[in-house]
RNA sequence: GGGCGAAUAGCUCAGUUGGUUAGAGCGCCUCGCUUACACCGAGGAGGUCGCGGGUUCAAGCCCUGCUUCGCCCA
């Protein structure tokens, strides 16, 4: 009746098919109900032309079981997808490939076309990364799905802009900033990095003014001397003190400075005196500031020299650093060079050092923007999760030390400052809609700026920006603000905070009410992935070997929040084999359930406790299931993801499928002498299938955020078995779909005794163990006797003796269970496994000797062990520990004593 | 220089209200194709929880100092 299924679970034929159906039923798409609060997360957005690496499929996973976990609690549901026109990267692929394929340079094309060519190059890759999230199982809707460049998102980016700037928040200044040579572009200061790196300090003479003395100076960079104007001590040093004030000659070019007193030298480093260059050093442009220094750029925007290097004009600076040091050797000038260990600030993006150079461009004036961001996280509008990044949060927001946010970009792809120049009044026009004159005089001699905004601040209005601001849309209204803002701890400046910035700016309200951070991902031993390493793990790889739950599996298992991981194959592999362990189990259920009898009667009482027909084994898987289900739910409260995950993996493989399972083998036997039922023991088949389908369905719910393909999967033929009439049933009947099944609750008034059947398991573990080291092989059975010691647990043994016959392989019919034994057998191995003791007659195959040893020890351990307690229990612990601690170990101590007394007796005689 | 994190079995890591004899996966050893699963089953070996103090009846967990490694900020 119902068709065998494969034998190995097949991900490869299921992923593709289940995604399109969840898609085509409309699973992914939140329901509008105004009475209801939403869970809406925006999508960290992904460089539309990127390919998926494992930080995308990190928050893809993380997310999607956000997504799935509170949409299976009945909420509303909504994560937007989208991404991310990343004008940098994009602008730089593209030029590479129409240099490659057409040879031809963006200045040839002009502005218009390069423009045009991006958005070809757009339109057909795209959506690569889109179908790559797909595959990951993630749920968001695709049709709200939202680029940075859309016509929407624009005119909010336009919107945006405005209002600062008519807020006086958005200036345009000439000051120092980091530059790009290669990308002549500016950046903003979190987009440079600085590295520890090898270097050579360089020692120079600046010689005085009509005299033939000198100060020693000390540079790292050699190339800056040419755009010094002055040499600078600290007020205090004795050394220089006499010489603040006098004049000094630039070498080579012969310029003259003043010498001044700045307390921000150092005078440990180097000689103590310093250069002063304000035009390409950021604490020299402070000096220079505070001097009313001159500002000489030596550098042209590709890192050439400029015409004030004099005769170096035109070189590369790192030709120039060597010429010019040749050249003052010559003059003798210099005094000596020695290895440098000194921090190299190297761009994000191309790692090529970045030079600090003078130039005109906007600014975010940030204070005031930061001082709300900070007070959203103090005040708890914003919880930041793990609560340790506050502390990084507000260091760096910190009013004290932020610097203004540069946002303009030479580049070409992106949103347009939207400022006209204006050439016959020389006045700004900023305006959302282009002007076609200029707001002040109303001439048409106008010009827009030519520059592009930071991508970043297109991102910062993300959350809002996806919904339809800054129009008043139905989606806003409902949806914003967001829930969780979930991404890497590695962009909680560069995206993060500008978000809670610009969010409370522009809307009045924190854009999520908690930021959750996870780690990053790194190789099998620690290392982080990268081209030249060649140790970068491919995701799609990875899914296509091993299938995209095992993946997610591995990435929300094997990691804490916040912490970094390190991704080895060999789990991923092992989280696939757990799938299809979750298969296999659900095959032997599934096949199992044509043999489902008529329900016994009442059935209206399941859960509730007190039925009678439940074996031991049933009510204490239900009972694990519960404990498990209430400990989960803790869990996903706390946002400990991994642990739970782990916890439903352990309680499926080693208690479920290892224990239970094998019992329900037995139960589900037809046995003519059953419990009091309609004969063939129906009831009892019944009520073994109805607690195999409760454990297998609530794990898969349980699962289902986790490993989103598998679970569906079984569940889905879990269902079909079990639709007939008469078979198992949740309550409420079986949904559709398992993505939009309840979320299990756990069941508070439902107390199960859990502790008698681990004993069992104890018993079977003990016979299990002394066969093996007897080297008795499984398919052999062998004879056992119990002595139970009480008729309490008798009864317990008898009625589990068909369970611990067959999974400890004792033959029935020289199977014995006795309350007391008169006589102890010879030759045979005995054990005491708490309150029981076992014989198991090996004759001819047991080792008196070895025997003997193992029991002696075992004694002396649990000497040993009486020893401990009795200490504790005779110290303070029993007046001040919980009664209930205390009653515990005083329940241990009594076991250990029976236990002693057993197995004293065994070797005694 | 300031801050944060890590240090637990051979390897990679869990262990969040402090409470039995500290766990998992992989690897290793011994058995086993018992009709859910060899992507498996049974059994086993393997740890002074980085080091020193302290708090507590009780510390892998809390406090403090130190060592090593990593990251962030300056």
């Amino acid at each position: 009746m119902t068709e065998p299924l494969p034998k190995t679970y097949d991900f490869a034929s299921t992923e593709q098919r289940l995604y399109a159906w969840w898609e085509s039923s409309g699973y992914f798409k939140p329901r509008i109900d105004p009475g209801q609060k939403p869970f809406v997360i925006s999508i960290p957005p992904p460089n539309v032309t990127g390919e998926l690496h494992l930080g995308h499929a990190m928050f893809v996973a993380v997310e999607d079981l956000m997504i799935r976990y509170h949409r299976m609690k009945g909420q509303s549901t909504l994560w937007v997808p989208g991404s991310d026109h990343a004008g940098i990267a994009t602008q730089l692929q593209v030029e590479k490939m129409l240099l490659r394929e057409e040879e031809v340079a963006r200045e040839e094309l002009g502005r218009e076309e390069f423009v045009r060519r991006v958005w070809q190059w757009k339109e057909k890759y795209g959506n690569i990364i889109y179908n790559q999230v797909r595959r990951l199982g993630a749920s968001c809707d695709w049709d709200r799905v939202r680029f940075t460049l859309d016509d929407g998102l624009s005119k909010a980016v336009r919107h945006a802009f405005v209002s600062l700037y008519n807020k006086g928040l958005i200036y345009r200044g000439t000051y120092l900033v980091n530059w790009s040579p290669g990308l002549k572009t500016a950046v903003s200061d979190v987009e440079v990095e600085y590295s520890e790196e090898q270097g050579t300090l360089y020692f120079f003479k600046y010689m005085l003014k009509e005299s033939g003395e000198h100060i020693p100076v000390a540079t790292t960079r050699p190339e800056t001397i040419l755009g010094d104007t002055a040499v600078a001590v600290h007020p205090d040093d004795e050394r220089y003190r006499a010489l603040v004030g006098r004049t000094v000659i630039v070498p080579i070019l012969n310029r003259e400075i003043p010498v001044v007193a700045d307390a921000a030298v150092d005078r440990e480093f180097g000689t103590g005196a310093v250069k002063v260059t304000p035009g390409h050093d950021a604490t020299d442009y402070a000096i220079g500031q505070r001097h009313g220094l001159a500002i000489i750029s030596i550098l042209n925007k590709d890192a050439t020299m400029s015409a004030d290097a004099g005769p170096y004009e035109g070189q590369d600076r790192f030709a120039c650093r060597e010429a010019l040091w040749r050249d003052m050797q010559k003059a003798g000038l210099t005094l000596k060079t020695q290895p440098h260990t000194m921090n190299i600030p190297r761009s994000q993006r191309g790692g090529e050092i970045i030079e600090p150079i003078i130039s005109t461009q906007w600014f975010v004036k940030i204070k005031p923007l930061a001082e709300a961001g900070i007070a959203a996280v103090k005040d708890g509008r914003i919880r930041i999760v793990p609560e340790r990044f506050e502390k990084v949060y507000y260091n760096w927001m910190d009013a004290e030390r932020i610097r203004d946010w540069c946002i303009s970009r030479q580049l070409w792809w992106g949103h347009r400052i939207p400022v006209w120049y204006c050439a016959d009044c020389g006045k700004q026009t900023c305006a959302e809609i282009d002007p076609a004159a200029c707001a002040h005089c109303g001439s048409h001699n106008i010009t827009q700026d030519p520059d592009v905004l930071d991508t970043w601040f297109s991102s910062g209005l993300w959350p809002f920006s996806t919904l339809g601001w800054p129009e008043q849309t139905a989606d806003l209204s409902y949806f914003y603000p967001t829930s969780t803002l979930e991404t890497g701890y590695d962009i909680l400046f560069f995206w993060v905070a500008r978000m809670i910035m610009l969010g409370l700016e522009f809307t009045g309200q924190a854009p999520f009410d908690t930021v959750y951070l996870h780690g990053l991902v790194r190789d099998g031993d620690g290392r982080k992935m990268s081209k030249t390493l060649g140790n970068v793990i491919d995701p799609l790889q990875v899914m296509d070997e091993f299938g995209a739950d095992a993946l997610r599996f591995t990435l929300l298992t094997a990691a804490t929040p916040g912490n970094d991981m390190n991704l080895s194959l060999q789990r991923v592999e092992g989280n696939r084999n757990f799938a299809n362990k979750l298969w296999n189990a659900a095959r032997f259920i599934i096949g199992n359930l044509d043999k489902c009898p008529e329900a016994p009667t009442p059935v209206g009482e399941r859960d509730t406790g007190g039925e009678p027909d439940r074996t031991l084994a049933d009510r204490w898987i239900r009972g694990r299931l519960a404990q498990v289900t209430a400990g989960v739910n803790r869990l996903f409260e706390n946002y400990q993801y991994g642990e739970a995950g782990r916890q439903v993996y352990d309680f499926f493989w080693s208690e479920f499928a290892d224990w239970y399972i094998e019992i329900a083998k037995l139960q589900l036997l037809p046995s003519p002498g059953g419990r009091g039922d309609g004969g063939e023991g129906e009831d009892r088949i019944y009520n073994t299938l109805d607690t195999l389908v409760l454990v297998l369905d609530q794990t898969m719910r349980l699962l289902h955020p986790f490993a989103p393909y598998v679970t569906e999967e079984i569940w889905q033929h879990l269902r079909k078995a079990c639709l007939a009439p008469g078979r198992p049933a949740p309550d409420g009947g079986w949904p559709d779909a398992l993505i939009i099944a309840q979320w299990p609750t756990p069941i508070t008034n439902y107390q199960l005794p859990t502790t008698d059947f681990p004993h069992i398991m104890d018993i079977i573990r003990a016979i299990r163990n002394a066969r093996a080291e007897n080297k008795v092989e499984l398919g052999r059975k062998i004879a056992a006797t119990l002595v139970a010691g009480s008729a309490e647990d008798e009864s317990l043994l008898n009625d589990q003796r068909d369970a611990i016959a067959r999974l400890a392989g004792v033959e029935p019919m020289q199977f014995r269970i006795l309350a007391e034994l008169p006589e102890k057998p010879r030759q045979a191995v005995s054990m005491v496994v708490g309150r029981t003791v076992v014989y198991l007659p090996l004759a001819g195959m047991v080792n008196i000797g070895a025997e003997r040893e193992r029991m002696t020890k075992e004694l002396a351990d649990l000497d040993k062990q009486i020893a401990k307690l009795e200490t504790l229990l005779a110290s303070d612990f029993a007046n001040k520990a919980p009664a209930g601690v205390v009653e515990k170990e005083r329940a241990r101590l009594a076991a250990a004593r029976e236990s002693r007394a057993k197995l004293a007796e065994q070797v005694g005689s």
